[in-house]
DNA sequence: CAAATAATAGCATGAATATGCTATTCCCGG
DNA sequence: CCGGGAATAGCATATTCATGCTATTATTTG
């Protein structure tokens, strides 16, 4: 069965080579080349892709707005952005509307057939160089860029990750074959090491600081 | 100039074949393949690769640790973490170290000659499926979809983000001005909404949950 | 080898927590 | 104006936790 692919893309040019490249190839067909998101449901819905490309850069409604609309609509609609800017904003909005994937428009033809064979298999192709955004914005984001700076031996880790998941002394001490003395021992370790005095602490603790 | 790489991985077909697939390659030379990361500061420093293949499981100093013991050591060395697992949590960790990259280890063999070429020149090769990860790690630590799902009061989520600072009933009696006792009654509210039974699990929820 | 560390285990005790009840007041929507 | 939820408050009690001690064994390391 052939991946059925809908293009949205302003520039006519961009748009009839997309079409003729996913229409001239293997495995692949193009139902449907639009120039705006103007009728984008009744587009969709009419061509039935079960991928979409779409330029992020569009009159009227751009892409992220019909990502937008889009995963509302068609939850089941992979949708991979093209762009020509490697701009971290839109391609973070684009992630946060629900796109697949997200490449550059400088990427090679081929490369492209294989960015929508990935999207339609469940992947989230995306440029190296959008990655690097991608990562850098992951990184921003966490507040918690201290990784174990606490020198928990692993014995300690394994108790810590039982606390976090709520278990009390007693089930840790049966969950880990040794006795609940042992375990009181291995939470005052914790205790020391976090600089903390409670199990409530120990938690939000490690959770915070990614050492579960 | 060749891409300098060293590979950094345990098993000892997949090190040789990686080393030979490195060295058979224009463009690539390994200048060295090492089993642990025992002597990592050492055997960088030796060979000085430009780019490190990194796996993830290892005995001793695992993947992520070596990450970060590079980071600081050479902030300009870029690594490509390998793995065989699709681990959520390892992809964060290792992103949040400051890998460059992250491939599987089901990636073919001129796909890894790719992903090492773009890592060098500053990208963030990913296998699709890591990317999926990638993504859903975004959008849900997003402080975006930051919505009350649990339906808790005004005062409940006061209440709750006592607890995870760590204070004690009397704490946060003192410190809202009400009674231990009505501290007492939003707690069970809380515990009730949130289906949990313990402060810790509490703590817990409301952390991965970013409600408080 | 001696010192240090991790993992194990025990005992005791005061403090904190979880949960079973009940009850009053205020405010909001039907 | 009545019912219901939210915030307040109280009491009782069994369970769990935090932390004060000590002690053995194995492994690592200087």
């Amino acid at each position: 069965m052939d991946i059925k692919v809908a293009v949205f893309e302003d520039n006519k040019s961009l748009r009839q080579g997309l079409y003729q490249l996913i229409n001239g190839s293997d495995g692949f067909e193009c139902v449907g080349a639009f120039e705006d998101c103007m009728n984008l449901i009744k587009d969709i819905e009419d061509t039935k892709p079960k991928v979409v490309l779409m330029d992020i850069e569009m009159p009227g409604i751009n892409g992220i707005e019909a990502v937008n609309i889009l995963r509302q609509k068609f939850p089941e609609l992979k949708i991979l952005m093209q762009t020509i800017f490697e701009d971290s904003d839109k391609i973070f909005k684009s992630i946060l509307a629900g796109a697949s994937g997200y490449i550059l428009k400088t990427t090679s033809p081929s490369r492209i057939l294989d960015f929508i064979k990935e999207t339609c298999e469940g992947g989230a192709p995306m440029s190296p160089s959008v990655a690097t955004k991608v990562l850098k914005i992951v990184t921003q984001q966490s507040p918690f860029l201290k990784v174990n700076s606490f020198n928990l031996s692993e014995r300690e880790k394994e108790i810590l990750s039982c606390l976090v998941k709520g278990m009390s002394y007693k089930l840790i001490a049966d969950s880990c074959f040794i006795s609940i003395d042992t375990v009181r021992g291995h939470i005052r370790s914790i205790y020391e090491k976090l600089h903390v005095h409670s199990k409530g602490e120990a938690i939000a603790t490690a959770i915070k600081s990614n050492i579960i």
